[in-house]
DNA sequence: TGATACTTGACTATTTTGGTCAGGTTTATA
DNA sequence: TATAAACCTGACCAAAATAGTCAAGTATCA
């Protein structure tokens, strides 16, 4: 169970932009050179944060990504979903009564796995970009 | 991020030896015709859980494998850690001053990652093997 | 009319996963 | 004591997911 780079990536994005945020537009470049993350990486995953409405882009020279919502408004969860970085803990539908593999019923360890993946969505339901963002400030005091 | 199946099948395998436990010895025969799981990807799990004395073998006809300790002092986190299905949200290591992949500081979010494991690892520190059999139990009912 | 920066889609190398396969060894029991 | 059940080990492999790269644009500002 590990959490894969593009989350990660989209995250640590996300808080480089909202710290000058109502300044200016960030250009891609510098949160590549800022953070080390590919260039052409962050377009793929700044075009899903863009078609998620999380981030608003401004074309042209001095263009760059602007937040389409205030910092305190976007979860870690909404993050998480434009990008594909779901909580997967099981195969089969929560609502169906079939099990994974098309099995019959659930098997044994269902309801764990469904409470699992409730824990963790508990946790990006509550922290917001706002919050990263203030955190890292303080830490740097 | 996903839960990958052989930490799945681990902790399924173990649910139906703990439900016998006591009474025989189980076969790996048996747990992979009740629970549909391959008998070779088996034996490696239980290779695994056998190094980290979770279970016990017992060799021979009518061999197969024992609890080796009672199944509340069997946390999900022990079996988690047996058969290598780790939580990691990071690469970079908890204890030293450098980030991911060489950086020379962590990164923007580590400390974010770092509460996110920790969160994960609550849940598995609390969950035993008896309370998966029992929940199991009453469930039928 | 450049230069900057967003936009898109296809492509690819590497790693991880989820197994299979072959060939053992041990031991109860008929 | 033979034999079959069941554990044991290590090598191997195909498919999927990941983590990107590459190429060829389009829009906008100075
Ligand atoms: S049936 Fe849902 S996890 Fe197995
Ligand atoms: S430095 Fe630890 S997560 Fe980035």
């Amino acid at each position: 169970m590990r959490l894969t780079s593009k989350g990660r990536y989209a995250v640590m994005a996300l808080v480089d932009l909202a710290r000058f945020d109502g300044i200016n537009p960030v250009s891609l470049r510098d949160i590549s050179l800022r953070q080390g993350i590919s260039l052409d990486y962050l377009e793929q995953i700044f075009s899903k944060l863009r078609k998620k409405e999380i981030v608003q882009s401004v074309r042209g020279t001095q263009g760059g990504y602007i937040l389409n919502r205030k910092a305190k408004e976007i979860k870690l969860t909404n993050i998480f979903d434009a990008v594909d970085e779901k909580v997967k803990t099981v195969q089969c539908k929560k609502e169906s009564k079939k099990g994974c593999n098309g099995k019959s019923t659930k098997c044994l360890t269902h309801n764990l796995w469904d409470e699992l993946e409730t824990h963790i969505n508990n946790f990006f339901d509550k922290k917001s970009l706002d919050d990263l963002v203030k955190e890292n400030l303080e830490r740097r005091l």
